[in-house]
DNA sequence: CGGAACTATTGATCGAGATCAACGAAAGAC
DNA sequence: GTCTTTCGTTGATCTCGATCAATAGTTCCG
Protein backbone atom coordinates (compact mmCIF):
# COMPACT_ATOMS: atom_id res chain seq x y z
CA UNK A 1 0.00 0.00 0.00
CA UNK A 2 1.29 3.60 -1.01
CA UNK A 3 1.28 6.83 1.09
CA UNK A 4 -1.28 8.29 -0.72
CA UNK A 5 -3.86 5.46 -0.73
CA UNK A 6 -3.23 5.41 3.48
CA UNK A 7 -3.66 9.04 3.68
CA UNK A 8 -6.78 8.24 1.78
CA UNK A 9 -7.52 5.85 4.38
CA UNK A 10 -6.41 7.76 7.56
CA UNK A 11 -6.90 11.79 6.49
CA UNK A 12 -10.57 11.05 7.11
CA UNK A 13 -10.47 9.91 10.51
CA UNK A 14 -10.10 12.30 13.42
CA UNK A 15 -7.29 10.07 14.96
CA UNK A 16 -5.29 11.18 12.73
CA UNK A 17 -6.90 14.66 11.59
CA UNK A 18 -7.13 15.99 15.45
CA UNK A 19 -3.41 17.19 16.44
CA UNK A 20 -3.99 16.01 19.81
CA UNK A 21 -4.85 12.50 19.16
CA UNK A 22 -2.67 9.41 18.51
CA UNK A 23 -2.47 8.69 15.04
CA UNK A 24 -1.48 12.37 14.42
CA UNK A 25 1.72 11.80 16.47
CA UNK A 26 3.31 9.23 13.92
CA UNK A 27 5.35 9.66 11.11
CA UNK A 28 4.96 8.75 7.64
CA UNK A 29 6.08 5.27 8.31
CA UNK A 30 4.77 4.21 11.23
CA UNK A 31 1.07 5.80 10.47
CA UNK A 32 1.93 3.49 6.74
CA UNK A 33 2.70 0.42 9.24
CA UNK A 34 -0.42 0.53 11.80
CA UNK A 35 -2.87 1.36 8.27
CA UNK A 36 -1.32 -1.55 6.39
CA UNK A 37 -2.40 -3.16 9.54
CA UNK A 38 -5.18 -2.03 10.92
CA UNK A 39 -9.29 -2.32 10.37
CA UNK A 40 -11.96 0.47 10.07
CA UNK A 41 -15.22 -0.57 11.05
CA UNK A 42 -18.69 0.95 11.28
CA UNK A 43 -21.18 -0.20 13.92
CA UNK A 44 -25.07 0.79 14.25
CA UNK A 45 -27.10 1.41 17.49
CA UNK A 46 -26.86 -2.36 19.11
CA UNK A 47 -23.58 -3.49 17.44
CA UNK A 48 -21.99 -5.37 19.96
CA UNK A 49 -17.79 -5.60 19.89
CA UNK A 50 -17.21 -8.98 21.16
CA UNK A 51 -15.69 -12.83 21.22
CA UNK A 52 -13.54 -13.85 18.71
CA UNK A 53 -13.29 -10.05 17.04
CA UNK A 54 -11.51 -9.08 20.24
CA UNK A 55 -9.31 -11.44 20.47
CA UNK A 56 -7.54 -10.82 17.27
CA UNK A 57 -8.33 -7.15 17.68
CA UNK A 58 -8.26 -6.25 21.26
CA UNK A 59 -7.16 -2.40 20.37
CA UNK A 60 -9.95 -0.13 19.06
CA UNK A 61 -9.50 3.78 18.47
CA UNK A 62 -12.25 5.71 18.31
CA UNK A 63 -12.89 7.68 15.69
CA UNK A 64 -16.65 8.83 15.86
CA UNK A 65 -19.57 8.21 17.58
CA UNK A 66 -19.99 6.97 21.13
CA UNK A 67 -19.25 3.21 22.75
CA UNK A 68 -20.52 1.87 25.92
CA UNK A 69 -19.18 -0.35 27.77
CA UNK A 70 -22.39 -2.34 29.73
CA UNK A 71 -22.73 -4.99 31.91
CA UNK A 72 -25.53 -7.68 32.39
CA UNK A 73 -26.72 -8.62 35.51
CA UNK A 74 -28.39 -12.22 36.14
CA UNK A 75 -32.01 -11.17 36.11
CA UNK A 76 -31.81 -8.32 33.36
CA UNK A 77 -30.41 -5.25 34.50
CA UNK A 78 -28.09 -3.61 33.00
CA UNK A 79 -25.81 -0.90 33.72
CA UNK A 80 -23.67 1.22 31.08
CA UNK A 81 -19.80 1.29 33.27
CA UNK A 82 -18.15 3.58 30.68
CA UNK A 83 -19.04 5.45 27.82
CA UNK A 84 -16.07 5.82 24.98
CA UNK A 85 -15.69 8.73 22.52
CA UNK A 86 -13.60 10.11 19.38
CA UNK A 87 -9.85 9.73 20.74
CA UNK A 88 -10.50 6.63 23.37
CA UNK A 89 -8.12 3.74 22.67
CA UNK A 90 -9.36 0.82 24.72
CA UNK A 91 -6.69 -1.95 25.03
CA UNK A 92 -8.38 -5.38 25.84
CA UNK A 93 -5.39 -7.71 25.76
CA UNK A 94 -5.85 -10.29 28.05
CA UNK A 95 -8.84 -9.31 29.77
CA UNK A 96 -11.08 -10.89 27.68
CA UNK A 97 -11.60 -13.76 30.11
CA UNK A 98 -12.42 -11.70 33.07
CA UNK A 99 -16.00 -10.86 33.88
CA UNK A 100 -15.79 -7.49 31.73
CA UNK A 101 -18.41 -5.95 30.40
CA UNK A 102 -19.60 -5.87 26.32
CA UNK A 103 -18.88 -3.17 24.13
CA UNK A 104 -21.96 -1.86 22.28
CA UNK A 105 -22.62 0.96 20.12
CA UNK A 106 -25.09 3.42 21.12
CA UNK A 107 -25.55 5.20 17.76
CA UNK A 108 -23.16 4.94 14.35
CA UNK A 109 -19.43 4.35 15.56
CA UNK A 110 -16.87 4.88 13.60
CA UNK A 111 -13.70 3.14 14.78
CA UNK A 112 -10.37 1.27 13.93
CA UNK A 113 -9.35 -2.00 15.34
CA UNK A 114 -5.49 -2.00 15.53
CA UNK A 115 -2.89 -3.98 15.14
CA UNK A 116 -1.63 -5.10 18.59
CA UNK A 117 1.49 -5.89 17.01
CA UNK A 118 2.16 -2.75 15.38
CA UNK A 119 0.88 -0.46 18.41
CA UNK A 120 3.37 -2.38 20.63
CA UNK A 121 6.34 -1.14 18.57
CA UNK A 122 5.00 2.41 18.13
CA UNK A 123 4.40 2.73 21.86
CA UNK A 124 7.86 1.26 22.26
CA UNK A 125 9.80 3.91 20.05
CA UNK A 126 7.49 6.95 19.57
CA UNK A 127 7.48 9.15 22.79
CA UNK A 128 4.85 11.91 21.84
CA UNK A 129 2.29 8.70 21.02
CA UNK A 130 3.52 6.94 23.90
CA UNK A 131 2.40 10.49 26.35
CA UNK A 132 -0.52 10.40 24.13
CA UNK A 133 -2.06 7.19 24.80
CA UNK A 134 -0.80 7.34 27.94
CA UNK A 135 -2.87 10.20 29.16
CA UNK A 136 -5.86 9.24 27.15
CA UNK A 137 -5.57 6.23 29.46
CA UNK A 138 -5.41 7.77 32.69
CA UNK A 139 -8.13 10.42 31.49
CA UNK A 140 -10.15 6.95 31.01
CA UNK A 141 -9.17 5.65 34.81
CA UNK A 142 -10.08 9.27 36.40
CA UNK A 143 -13.24 9.49 34.54
CA UNK A 144 -14.33 5.81 35.59
CA UNK A 145 -13.45 7.01 39.01
CA UNK A 146 -15.21 10.54 39.05
CA UNK A 147 -18.11 8.50 37.67
CA UNK A 148 -18.11 6.15 40.55
CA UNK A 149 -17.97 9.04 42.88
CA UNK A 150 -20.83 10.79 41.08
CA UNK A 151 -23.40 7.80 41.19
CA UNK A 152 -22.40 6.76 44.58
CA UNK A 153 -23.80 9.31 47.06
CA UNK A 154 -25.50 11.78 44.69
CA UNK A 155 -29.46 12.14 44.42
CA UNK A 156 -30.90 11.88 40.83
CA UNK A 157 -30.72 15.70 40.10
CA UNK A 158 -27.10 15.89 40.58
CA UNK A 159 -26.26 12.68 39.04
CA UNK A 160 -27.98 14.20 35.80
CA UNK A 161 -26.59 17.43 36.64
CA UNK A 162 -23.11 16.80 36.66
CA UNK A 163 -23.36 14.25 33.51
CA UNK A 164 -24.69 17.77 31.35
CA UNK A 165 -20.99 19.19 32.88
CA UNK A 166 -19.52 15.91 31.54
CA UNK A 167 -20.63 16.27 28.12
CA UNK A 168 -19.54 19.34 28.05
CA UNK A 169 -15.83 19.16 29.12
CA UNK A 170 -15.64 15.64 26.85
CA UNK A 171 -16.90 18.10 23.82
CA UNK A 172 -14.88 20.08 21.97
CA UNK A 173 -15.51 23.71 22.78
CA UNK A 174 -17.66 26.00 20.00
CA UNK A 175 -16.88 29.58 20.73
CA UNK A 176 -20.23 31.73 20.93
CA UNK A 177 -22.09 28.10 21.51
CA UNK A 178 -23.60 27.35 24.52
CA UNK A 179 -25.57 24.47 23.71
CA UNK A 180 -23.92 20.97 24.84
CA UNK A 181 -24.93 18.32 23.30
CA UNK A 182 -26.03 15.23 24.76
CA UNK A 183 -24.84 11.85 22.68
CA UNK A 184 -26.85 9.34 24.48
CA UNK A 185 -30.68 8.60 24.69
CA UNK A 186 -32.62 9.03 27.44
CA UNK A 187 -32.73 4.99 28.22
CA UNK A 188 -28.68 5.47 28.08
CA UNK A 189 -28.30 7.93 29.91
CA UNK A 190 -30.36 6.33 32.78
CA UNK A 191 -28.68 3.36 32.51
CA UNK A 192 -25.15 5.10 32.76
CA UNK A 193 -26.25 7.45 35.81
CA UNK A 194 -27.75 4.08 37.61
CA UNK A 195 -31.21 5.24 37.44
CA UNK A 196 -34.45 4.77 35.65
CA UNK A 197 -35.26 6.70 32.60
CA UNK A 198 -38.72 8.29 34.01
CA UNK A 199 -36.78 9.45 36.68
CA UNK A 200 -34.32 10.61 33.81
CA UNK A 201 -37.32 12.68 32.67
CA UNK A 202 -38.44 14.05 35.64
CA UNK A 203 -34.54 15.75 36.74
CA UNK A 204 -34.60 16.92 32.81
CA UNK A 205 -38.67 18.57 33.52
CA UNK A 206 -37.64 19.86 36.88
CA UNK A 207 -34.40 21.53 35.59
CA UNK A 208 -36.48 23.07 32.85
CA UNK A 209 -38.97 24.09 35.24
CA UNK A 210 -36.40 25.94 37.47
CA UNK A 211 -34.93 27.47 34.48
CA UNK A 212 -31.61 26.56 34.65
CA UNK A 213 -31.51 24.69 31.77
CA UNK A 214 -33.38 24.88 28.24
CA UNK A 215 -33.51 21.08 26.15
CA UNK A 216 -35.01 22.48 22.69
CA UNK A 217 -34.22 18.97 21.63
CA UNK A 218 -33.88 15.58 23.10
CA UNK A 219 -29.94 15.18 22.33
CA UNK A 220 -28.96 19.01 23.36
CA UNK A 221 -29.53 21.27 26.09
CA UNK A 222 -28.14 24.90 26.70
CA UNK A 223 -27.75 25.92 30.16
CA UNK A 224 -29.32 29.17 31.68
CA UNK A 225 -28.11 29.05 34.93
CA UNK A 226 -24.71 27.88 35.18
CA UNK A 227 -23.81 28.48 38.93
CA UNK A 228 -27.08 27.04 39.70
CA UNK A 229 -26.39 23.61 37.46
CA UNK A 230 -23.21 23.98 39.50
CA UNK A 231 -24.26 23.91 42.69
CA UNK A 232 -26.40 20.78 41.94
CA UNK A 233 -23.50 19.30 40.74
CA UNK A 234 -21.21 19.82 43.32
CA UNK A 235 -23.81 18.42 46.21
CA UNK A 236 -24.99 21.29 47.61
CA UNK A 237 -28.29 20.14 49.25
CA UNK A 238 -29.79 24.18 49.36
CA UNK A 239 -29.71 23.94 45.87
CA UNK A 240 -31.21 20.47 45.31
CA UNK A 241 -34.84 21.10 47.12
CA UNK A 242 -37.47 21.11 45.33
CA UNK A 243 -38.81 24.10 44.03
CA UNK A 244 -39.69 25.46 47.18
CA UNK A 245 -37.68 28.76 46.72
CA UNK A 246 -38.30 32.00 48.31
CA UNK A 247 -42.41 31.20 49.17
CA UNK A 248 -41.30 27.99 50.97
CA UNK A 249 -44.03 26.20 48.38
CA UNK A 250 -43.57 24.57 45.60
CA UNK A 251 -44.67 26.50 42.51
CA UNK A 252 -46.14 24.70 39.31
CA UNK A 253 -45.34 25.43 35.87
CA UNK A 254 -47.31 28.32 34.83
CA UNK A 255 -48.01 28.10 31.23
CA UNK B 1 24.61 6.73 46.22
CA UNK B 2 26.25 3.53 45.93
CA UNK B 3 24.09 0.16 45.05
CA UNK B 4 24.51 -1.40 48.20
CA UNK B 5 22.51 1.74 49.94
CA UNK B 6 20.24 1.89 47.19
CA UNK B 7 19.14 -2.64 48.25
CA UNK B 8 19.22 -1.50 51.80
CA UNK B 9 16.14 1.02 50.66
CA UNK B 10 14.58 -0.57 48.38
CA UNK B 11 14.83 -4.24 48.92
CA UNK B 12 12.30 -3.98 52.01
CA UNK B 13 10.06 -2.74 49.38
CA UNK B 14 6.98 -4.78 47.87
CA UNK B 15 7.40 -3.01 44.30
CA UNK B 16 10.44 -4.43 44.09
CA UNK B 17 10.55 -7.55 45.83
CA UNK B 18 7.07 -8.89 44.04
CA UNK B 19 8.51 -9.70 40.62
CA UNK B 20 5.64 -8.87 38.71
CA UNK B 21 5.65 -5.01 40.30
CA UNK B 22 6.88 -1.93 38.26
CA UNK B 23 10.55 -1.60 40.37
CA UNK B 24 11.62 -5.38 39.87
CA UNK B 25 11.41 -4.57 36.06
CA UNK B 26 14.69 -2.33 36.62
CA UNK B 27 18.13 -2.90 36.53
CA UNK B 28 20.62 -1.93 38.53
CA UNK B 29 21.33 1.13 37.09
CA UNK B 30 17.67 2.17 36.53
CA UNK B 31 16.91 1.13 39.97
CA UNK B 32 19.63 3.34 40.83
CA UNK B 33 18.76 6.35 39.52
CA UNK B 34 15.00 5.92 40.44
CA UNK B 35 15.89 5.58 44.28
CA UNK B 36 18.46 8.05 44.28
CA UNK B 37 15.66 10.58 43.28
CA UNK B 38 12.65 9.12 44.72
CA UNK B 39 11.30 9.53 47.86
CA UNK B 40 9.40 7.21 50.52
CA UNK B 41 6.74 8.01 52.58
CA UNK B 42 4.71 6.26 55.44
CA UNK B 43 1.42 7.62 56.17
CA UNK B 44 -1.53 6.63 58.68
CA UNK B 45 -5.05 6.43 58.95
CA UNK B 46 -6.54 9.82 58.20
CA UNK B 47 -3.16 11.27 56.53
CA UNK B 48 -4.21 12.95 53.44
CA UNK B 49 -1.42 13.62 49.74
CA UNK B 50 -2.67 16.87 48.08
CA UNK B 51 -1.54 19.92 46.99
CA UNK B 52 2.18 21.05 46.86
CA UNK B 53 3.53 17.70 47.83
CA UNK B 54 1.67 16.23 44.68
CA UNK B 55 3.38 19.19 42.33
CA UNK B 56 6.65 17.83 43.01
CA UNK B 57 5.82 14.45 43.71
CA UNK B 58 2.66 13.67 41.12
CA UNK B 59 3.52 9.72 40.76
CA UNK B 60 3.29 8.00 43.35
CA UNK B 61 3.95 3.75 44.10
CA UNK B 62 1.75 2.20 47.15
CA UNK B 63 4.08 -0.35 48.63
CA UNK B 64 1.97 -1.34 51.68
CA UNK B 65 -2.04 -0.24 52.90
CA UNK B 66 -4.93 0.48 51.22
CA UNK B 67 -5.02 4.39 49.76
CA UNK B 68 -7.73 6.03 48.85
CA UNK B 69 -9.39 8.65 46.37
CA UNK B 70 -11.87 10.65 48.34
CA UNK B 71 -14.72 12.99 46.79
CA UNK B 72 -16.51 15.36 48.81
CA UNK B 73 -19.28 16.99 48.14
CA UNK B 74 -20.45 20.44 49.08
CA UNK B 75 -22.79 19.75 52.30
CA UNK B 76 -20.24 17.21 53.58
CA UNK B 77 -21.49 14.23 52.11
CA UNK B 78 -18.00 12.10 51.19
CA UNK B 79 -17.34 9.02 48.38
CA UNK B 80 -14.64 6.67 47.87
CA UNK B 81 -14.03 6.86 44.22
CA UNK B 82 -11.28 4.11 44.21
CA UNK B 83 -8.74 2.20 46.51
CA UNK B 84 -5.27 2.12 45.86
CA UNK B 85 -2.94 -0.79 47.32
CA UNK B 86 0.14 -2.57 46.56
CA UNK B 87 1.75 -2.14 43.28
CA UNK B 88 -0.33 0.52 42.55
CA UNK B 89 0.80 3.37 40.43
CA UNK B 90 -1.02 6.38 40.53
CA UNK B 91 0.32 9.42 38.06
CA UNK B 92 -1.26 12.72 38.80
CA UNK B 93 0.86 14.78 36.38
CA UNK B 94 -1.09 18.05 34.98
CA UNK B 95 -4.28 16.95 37.00
CA UNK B 96 -4.17 19.08 40.09
CA UNK B 97 -5.85 21.60 38.35
CA UNK B 98 -8.91 19.74 38.09
CA UNK B 99 -11.66 18.58 40.35
CA UNK B 100 -9.94 15.26 41.64
CA UNK B 101 -10.62 13.72 44.70
CA UNK B 102 -8.38 13.84 47.37
CA UNK B 103 -5.92 11.03 48.18
CA UNK B 104 -6.21 9.74 51.63
CA UNK B 105 -4.94 6.84 53.76
CA UNK B 106 -7.50 4.19 55.50
CA UNK B 107 -5.28 2.71 57.80
CA UNK B 108 -1.27 2.73 57.41
CA UNK B 109 0.52 3.18 54.15
CA UNK B 110 3.97 2.77 52.95
CA UNK B 111 4.31 4.47 49.55
CA UNK B 112 7.28 5.76 47.06
CA UNK B 113 7.24 9.10 45.32
CA UNK B 114 8.72 8.65 42.50
CA UNK B 115 10.64 10.85 40.45
CA UNK B 116 8.61 12.18 37.29
CA UNK B 117 11.77 12.78 35.06
CA UNK B 118 13.13 9.04 35.85
CA UNK B 119 10.06 7.62 35.72
CA UNK B 120 9.55 9.01 32.64
CA UNK B 121 12.95 7.89 30.97
CA UNK B 122 12.36 4.24 32.36
CA UNK B 123 8.77 4.74 30.50
CA UNK B 124 11.00 5.31 27.25
CA UNK B 125 13.46 3.01 27.62
CA UNK B 126 12.62 -0.37 29.09
CA UNK B 127 10.14 -2.37 27.34
CA UNK B 128 9.25 -4.76 30.38
CA UNK B 129 8.82 -1.67 32.94
CA UNK B 130 6.85 -0.02 30.37
CA UNK B 131 4.27 -3.04 30.19
CA UNK B 132 3.48 -3.60 33.79
CA UNK B 133 2.40 0.14 34.75
CA UNK B 134 0.47 0.40 31.70
CA UNK B 135 -1.26 -2.58 32.39
CA UNK B 136 -1.33 -1.26 35.93
CA UNK B 137 -2.99 1.50 34.57
CA UNK B 138 -5.46 0.18 32.31
CA UNK B 139 -6.34 -2.31 35.77
CA UNK B 140 -7.57 0.44 37.81
CA UNK B 141 -9.21 1.71 34.36
CA UNK B 142 -11.35 -1.02 33.98
CA UNK B 143 -11.71 -1.97 38.10
CA UNK B 144 -13.29 1.48 38.21
CA UNK B 145 -15.36 0.82 35.08
CA UNK B 146 -16.89 -2.23 36.93
CA UNK B 147 -17.35 -0.36 40.22
CA UNK B 148 -19.15 1.94 38.16
CA UNK B 149 -21.19 -1.09 37.02
CA UNK B 150 -21.47 -2.47 40.58
CA UNK B 151 -23.21 0.47 42.70
CA UNK B 152 -24.86 2.25 39.72
CA UNK B 153 -27.66 -0.44 39.87
CA UNK B 154 -27.38 -3.16 42.28
CA UNK B 155 -28.72 -3.95 45.81
CA UNK B 156 -27.05 -3.18 48.94
CA UNK B 157 -26.40 -6.63 49.95
CA UNK B 158 -25.31 -7.19 45.66
CA UNK B 159 -23.00 -4.71 46.38
CA UNK B 160 -21.26 -6.21 49.44
CA UNK B 161 -20.97 -9.57 47.75
CA UNK B 162 -19.30 -8.04 44.52
CA UNK B 163 -16.67 -6.39 47.01
CA UNK B 164 -16.00 -9.54 48.57
CA UNK B 165 -15.28 -11.02 45.56
CA UNK B 166 -13.04 -7.96 44.54
CA UNK B 167 -11.17 -8.42 48.03
CA UNK B 168 -10.53 -12.02 46.87
CA UNK B 169 -8.85 -10.97 43.61
CA UNK B 170 -7.03 -8.43 44.77
CA UNK B 171 -5.15 -9.98 46.92
CA UNK B 172 -2.60 -12.23 47.37
CA UNK B 173 -4.04 -16.10 46.99
CA UNK B 174 -2.63 -17.53 49.90
CA UNK B 175 -3.87 -21.85 49.38
CA UNK B 176 -5.19 -23.76 52.07
CA UNK B 177 -6.16 -20.31 53.19
CA UNK B 178 -10.53 -19.36 52.22
CA UNK B 179 -10.04 -16.03 54.51
CA UNK B 180 -10.45 -13.05 52.58
CA UNK B 181 -8.75 -9.71 54.18
CA UNK B 182 -11.06 -7.04 54.04
CA UNK B 183 -8.54 -4.25 54.29
CA UNK B 184 -11.09 -1.08 55.10
CA UNK B 185 -13.01 -0.66 57.96
CA UNK B 186 -17.31 -0.23 57.67
CA UNK B 187 -17.29 3.12 56.87
CA UNK B 188 -15.25 3.35 54.29
CA UNK B 189 -16.98 0.35 52.73
CA UNK B 190 -19.82 2.15 53.01
CA UNK B 191 -18.30 4.95 51.74
CA UNK B 192 -16.87 3.24 49.47
CA UNK B 193 -19.95 1.30 47.75
CA UNK B 194 -22.07 4.35 48.12
CA UNK B 195 -23.89 3.43 51.09
CA UNK B 196 -24.70 4.08 54.92
CA UNK B 197 -22.64 1.99 57.86
CA UNK B 198 -25.72 0.86 59.21
CA UNK B 199 -26.86 -0.87 55.62
CA UNK B 200 -23.41 -2.41 55.54
CA UNK B 201 -23.98 -4.01 59.04
CA UNK B 202 -27.32 -5.45 58.37
CA UNK B 203 -25.80 -6.91 55.09
CA UNK B 204 -23.02 -8.40 56.41
CA UNK B 205 -25.45 -10.01 59.24
CA UNK B 206 -27.68 -11.62 56.88
CA UNK B 207 -25.18 -12.88 54.68
CA UNK B 208 -23.77 -14.59 57.86
CA UNK B 209 -27.20 -15.63 59.02
CA UNK B 210 -28.22 -16.88 56.00
CA UNK B 211 -24.63 -19.12 56.28
CA UNK B 212 -23.38 -18.01 53.45
CA UNK B 213 -20.16 -16.48 54.97
CA UNK B 214 -18.55 -16.27 58.43
CA UNK B 215 -17.23 -13.17 60.18
CA UNK B 216 -14.34 -14.13 62.66
CA UNK B 217 -13.14 -10.58 62.64
CA UNK B 218 -14.23 -6.93 61.11
CA UNK B 219 -11.12 -7.28 58.76
CA UNK B 220 -11.90 -10.89 57.76
CA UNK B 221 -14.62 -12.91 56.09
CA UNK B 222 -14.35 -16.53 55.23
CA UNK B 223 -16.87 -17.57 52.64
CA UNK B 224 -19.27 -21.07 53.11
CA UNK B 225 -22.01 -20.71 50.31
CA UNK B 226 -19.41 -19.44 47.49
CA UNK B 227 -21.93 -20.42 44.47
CA UNK B 228 -24.54 -18.46 46.13
CA UNK B 229 -22.53 -15.43 47.06
CA UNK B 230 -21.37 -15.45 43.76
CA UNK B 231 -25.71 -15.48 42.24
CA UNK B 232 -26.02 -12.40 44.85
CA UNK B 233 -22.87 -10.45 43.27
CA UNK B 234 -23.98 -11.29 40.00
CA UNK B 235 -27.62 -9.83 40.61
CA UNK B 236 -29.51 -12.97 40.80
CA UNK B 237 -32.75 -11.73 41.88
CA UNK B 238 -33.76 -15.15 43.63
CA UNK B 239 -30.72 -15.44 45.54
CA UNK B 240 -31.43 -12.04 47.01
CA UNK B 241 -34.72 -12.62 48.42
CA UNK B 242 -34.57 -11.63 52.32
CA UNK B 243 -35.33 -15.09 54.00
CA UNK B 244 -38.13 -16.31 52.64
CA UNK B 245 -37.26 -19.48 51.34
CA UNK B 246 -39.22 -22.47 50.85
CA UNK B 247 -41.57 -21.16 53.42
CA UNK B 248 -42.20 -17.84 51.80
CA UNK B 249 -41.85 -15.91 55.10
CA UNK B 250 -39.01 -14.42 56.87
CA UNK B 251 -37.50 -16.76 58.91
CA UNK B 252 -36.46 -15.21 62.22
CA UNK B 253 -32.88 -16.16 63.30
CA UNK B 254 -33.46 -18.61 66.44
CA UNK B 255 -30.86 -18.16 68.92
C1' DC C 1 -4.31 2.00 82.77
C1' DG C 2 -8.45 5.08 82.20
C1' DG C 3 -11.00 8.15 79.57
C1' DA C 4 -12.06 10.45 75.15
C1' DA C 5 -13.18 9.88 70.56
C1' DC C 6 -14.39 7.25 67.07
C1' DT C 7 -16.68 3.01 65.06
C1' DA C 8 -20.09 -0.68 64.75
C1' DT C 9 -24.52 -2.41 65.59
C1' DT C 10 -29.55 -2.54 66.33
C1' DG C 11 -34.22 -0.66 66.10
C1' DA C 12 -37.83 2.70 64.35
C1' DT C 13 -39.36 5.79 60.92
C1' DC C 14 -39.35 8.21 56.55
C1' DG C 15 -38.61 9.56 51.83
C1' DA C 16 -36.35 9.50 47.12
C1' DG C 17 -36.62 7.00 43.52
C1' DA C 18 -38.04 2.32 41.66
C1' DT C 19 -41.77 0.11 39.76
C1' DC C 20 -46.18 -0.41 37.47
C1' DA C 21 -49.31 1.24 34.06
C1' DA C 22 -50.81 3.87 30.22
C1' DC C 23 -50.25 6.85 26.45
C1' DG C 24 -48.10 9.75 22.94
C1' DA C 25 -44.09 10.56 20.02
C1' DA C 26 -40.11 9.12 17.25
C1' DA C 27 -37.64 6.10 14.59
C1' DG C 28 -37.05 2.26 11.59
C1' DA C 29 -38.80 -1.29 8.38
C1' DC C 30 -40.62 -2.42 4.10
C1' DG D 1 -46.23 6.31 2.39
C1' DT D 2 -48.08 3.09 6.45
C1' DC D 3 -47.12 -0.15 9.84
C1' DT D 4 -44.48 -1.71 13.76
C1' DT D 5 -41.49 -1.12 17.32
C1' DT D 6 -38.95 1.31 20.44
C1' DC D 7 -38.49 5.41 23.26
C1' DG D 8 -39.97 9.22 26.23
C1' DT D 9 -43.21 11.18 29.38
C1' DT D 10 -46.64 11.44 33.05
C1' DG D 11 -49.21 9.73 37.06
C1' DA D 12 -49.96 6.46 41.13
C1' DT D 13 -48.08 3.43 44.36
C1' DC D 14 -44.64 0.91 46.90
C1' DT D 15 -40.12 -0.42 48.67
C1' DC D 16 -35.31 -0.39 49.83
C1' DG D 17 -32.15 1.88 52.04
C1' DA D 18 -31.35 6.58 54.23
C1' DT D 19 -31.88 8.83 58.34
C1' DC D 20 -32.52 9.43 63.25
C1' DA D 21 -31.63 7.72 67.82
C1' DA D 22 -29.53 4.95 71.30
C1' DT D 23 -26.17 1.73 72.88
C1' DA D 24 -22.15 -1.20 72.82
C1' DG D 25 -17.60 -2.00 71.34
C1' DT D 26 -12.75 -0.30 69.59
C1' DT D 27 -8.95 2.39 69.14
C1' DC D 28 -6.10 5.85 70.46
C1' DC D 29 -4.20 8.99 73.54
C1' DG D 30 -1.50 10.86 77.51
Amino acid sequence: MNRAEIKDKCKQCSIYANGYLFCAQLDADELCALSDHSRTLTMKRGDSLEGEALGTWPIVAIDMGVLSMQHLLQDGRKTIAALFMRGDIIDLRNISNRNRGALIALGKVKLCRLSPRVFEQIMGKNPKAQKVIWENLRDQAFRAMDHSGDIAKKQALEKLASFIFECRNRQEKIPECDTIDIPVRRIDLAEYLGMQPETVSRCFKELEQREILVAPRLNAVRITNIPMLRRIANGDRDAVIKDAGKHGFKVLKIA
